[in-house]
DNA sequence: CGATTTTTTGAATCATATCAACGTACGTGG
DNA sequence: CCACGTACGTTGATATGATTCAAAAAATCG
């Protein structure tokens, strides 16, 4: 039973406690550690995630071999390579624990078998999905709009949650910075 | 009767010609000309638009007061600010012609509606954002991994289509870089 | 405490922006 | 169908934000 899943259905749809029951059967439970690799690029990508504590990031690896992060998830935020799971492709990232982590993990099939046996989470991810991709173009406009300097103090301030608890580099590298870069214009503004 | 949207519908979902005529009727067909303003920035978000014909362009006004393209929408794409769309806000984007086009339009409220109607849709519209949200991650990680100049020729070698029947300086605008970076690259290419 | 991870510093360099001006093309009305 | 005006693309000179590299300092963790 995971009040967290559970609540977060009932932001979007209703789900009663006695449908719940048979909804998380389609889920694994999944403990992860620091630094943990739940999936890796050039794999296929067969499984969403749903992040019940801690933090998970995407990432990929460039051709000069820097360790890009593409984006986070937080509690309550369902992570994948969604065009790989979709497509059933091989994935282009990475996904880590940045924390100490639990997960609840269904895979593609699992997954088409619940929507098909509760349709009305259709609408749950629907809603999921369209707010995640709305704020994806939001960030889009963030990234075009400011310099990198201000790219890194709007996101800091908006989301104090993640300059808490996800490392520096990792925030850098998830907005397009280099880290020394970050380091020079926090002193900048410091002094 | 839209064939475009019915083809587009069954790509997902199964959908009956019966069932289509009642699901037509929820839209309404919108021509619209050349740089005619669809949705402005500062208004409400109150219409999804499915492309049938040409191509629209979303974009926001900077503080510099130069206008940035964020998302484009050839024949079959769906297009609003769907952050704001879903939050009742106002929009911050204005939606655009870029070429003589034709959509279809769909208020929240009737969405609503059609959704309530035909369930099955909630399952076309998961699919569709997902997909939506999968692509924008996947711009991202383009964005983050390479330099403005391999974007562009990344961008124009994956959709010539774009480089056709775009002008050259809103792709540049969409890829974050300056029309005339784009000029210089494109001279230094060539000789 | 030592070892690893993360952040900082500084100097040199480069990719890309900015500004201003000019060239070209296209489509609209006369 | 020409001509004019606006929209689009190019060029070159200059400026700068941001990266790169190398190394040291600081913080965290077992």
């Amino acid at each position: 039973m995971s009040q967290q899943l559970f609540e977060h259905l009932n932001r979007f749809v209703q789900i009663s406690k006695g449908d719940f029951k048979d909804i998380i059967e389609f889920f694994e439970v999944k403990k992860v550690e620091k630094k943990e690799v739940l999936a890796r690029a050039g794999t296929l990508c067969n499984s969403i995630f749903f992040v019940e504590k801690g933090c998970l990031r995407m990432y990929f690896i460039s051709e000069k071999g820097i360790e890009q992060t593409i984006q986070f998830a937080l509690e309550n935020w369902w992570m994948t390579d969604d065009l790989a799971y979709t497509e059933r492709n091989p994935s282009d990232f990475y996904i880590q624990a940045v924390e100490n982590a639990q997960v609840l993990s269904i895979s593609y099939d699992q997954q088409e078998r619940l929507l098909h046996t509760f349709p009305q989470l259709e609408k749950y991810f629907r809603r999921v999905y369209q707010i995640a991709y709305g704020s994806s173009i939001r960030k889009m406009k963030y990234l075009n709009s400011f310099s990198k300097e201000e790219i890194y103090f709007h996101f800091t301030a908006h989301f104090p949650e993640f300059a808490q608890r996800v490392p520096q580099y990792l925030i850098a590298s998830f907005l397009g910075l280099t880290p020394e870069y970050v380091s020079e214009i926090r002193a900048k503004k410091r002094s």
